[in-house]
DNA sequence: GGTCAACTTTGACCCAGATCAAGCGCGCGA
DNA sequence: TCGCGCGCTTGATCTGGGTCAAAGTTGACC
């Protein structure tokens, strides 16, 4: 098992590239002051645990740089992936012992973390951190029902199409490329874990991968890099409508 | 189509049955006369639907009595259910237009709403709300994440016994039930709603409902009043953990 | 008490996706 | 440069749950 490592980066919140998207969002120069007392950098390679399901977490955090999953496991091993964690979002739960899945790192990661008992009070007396993390929480929830509709009732293409939009719409608006309708992205997970997201197995993700390919609704190179020529077919092929596109 | 009526049913706050595990919970006697001045209740008939996906909403609210259903559509009429609402459970979204999803209502409905501009205000100046609110959400949100497990990787007889075994524990949380281990409630949901809770057809859930019977892990009288003579023996069946029980 | 409609059960058959089983290809360390 | 391993692809076969179809149950309304 590796170790993690625990890094001081030195970072102020003022050059965070996730400023304006965190829980720290709305918060002002004073309050940016306190949160700065109490946070804290950690790293994490592709592939270690962030922390296991049930153990105790002594702090909460953000997404700095890389990707996390969060993750449900049956006694069994069925394993069903609950939440894909990119930078700015949130890890924890204020007023929880334990963490309630398995958080993985599923590329090098950056995480700034708060010591959870100070965090918890700030929440108490500074609303503008409550108020942005009840906003993100809010938008998770709608991000689960969504997922909720592919898992349930979408074909395995339809859940692979919707998977790729959605990876495509976040890479749009991190990297703002030209609207001229041809989007390109790398896949941040292994076929085995698009398969845990998704409720497939790796096979069938991999045999319904190719068959978009067949068919050209997208275009790969090696195994990772993905172009898509033509966005709408692709929110056609995920079932979902085609209008409202990426920039809306 | 049936229309909403609007009543007054002149109940004050603290008489109300969900007082203390609604979004009102932790209010004072201040901050509930101002919840008073903004709200107002409305009754709905069984299969009346609340709200249309895409409709303005000028309010947000509570849940009084009876069962409510949140839904989403696929264009090719493709459904799934996305949240069951239970008594004190919230409806709606501040700092939100629209609706994101179908909220229909399952039996008889009574809900307490908030006139939407005015709770909106109430949030930024009572933090004992929006902390409530927050709460609720934290919770909504572990209950979907715990529901795409369901989805993504349980059969449907283990689906069926996961369905069971959440209407179970909320009966025996509300009606306190003796802990001798047998445990009877009334099915809120017709087989189709199952079905669209459960990403299942209604055949399925029908057949899957009568193999739980034949193996004895329940007992039906009629088609809804639900016996089950071992609780542990039901959480098996849902692939659970059998230990922690109804009353942890 | 009869009829109708909504809900449910059950059966027969089929197919999307799981499972089992080879192989491929690329990057990495010796 | 080789070989080894991991991630990926592809093929063959199997099966859980979907689909289509028919009949049973219940209760509300004449």
């Amino acid at each position: 098992m590796l170790q993690d490592e625990t890094l001081t980066h030195n970072h102020h919140c003022g050059e965070c590239p996730i400023r304006h998207k965190a829980v720290c969002a709305r918060c002002d120069t004073d309050e940016l002051v306190q949160l700065e007392e109490i946070k804290y950098y950690r790293t994490f390679e592709a592939g270690q645990t962030v922390i296991w399901s049930g153990d105790k977490m002594d702090f909460v955090g953000s997404v700095v740089s890389g990707i996390a999953t969060l993750t449900q496991t049956m006694e069994d091993g069925r394993t069903q992936m609950v939440g894909l964690l990119l930078p700015s979002d949130f890890v924890g739960r204020p007023g929880r012992e334990g963490s309630a899945y398995d958080v993985v790192a599923t590329t090098d990661l950056v995480m700034c973390c708060f010591r959870k008992k100070p965090f918890e009070q700030m929440m108490e007396g500074t609303p503008h951190v409550a108020q942005r993390l009840l906003e993100m929480t809010l938008d998770e929830l709608d991000a689960a029902r969504e997922w909720m509709l592919v898992l349930g009732r979408k074909t395995a293409r339809e859940k692979i199409a919707s998977l790729l939009s959605i990876i495509a719409r976040r890479d749009a608006s991190l990297n703002l490329r030209p609207a001229n309708g041809e989007l390109v992205f790398d896949l941040p997970l292994t076929r085995e874990a698009m398969a845990d997201y998704l409720g497939l197995t790796l096979e069938t993700v991999s045999r319904q991968i190719s068959a978009l390919k067949r068919d050209g609704v997208i275009h790969l190179e090696g195994k990772r890099h993905v172009t898509v020529p033509d966005y709408n077919r692709l929110m056609e092929e995920a079932g979902d409508d085609a209008d409202g596109g990426i920039f809306a």
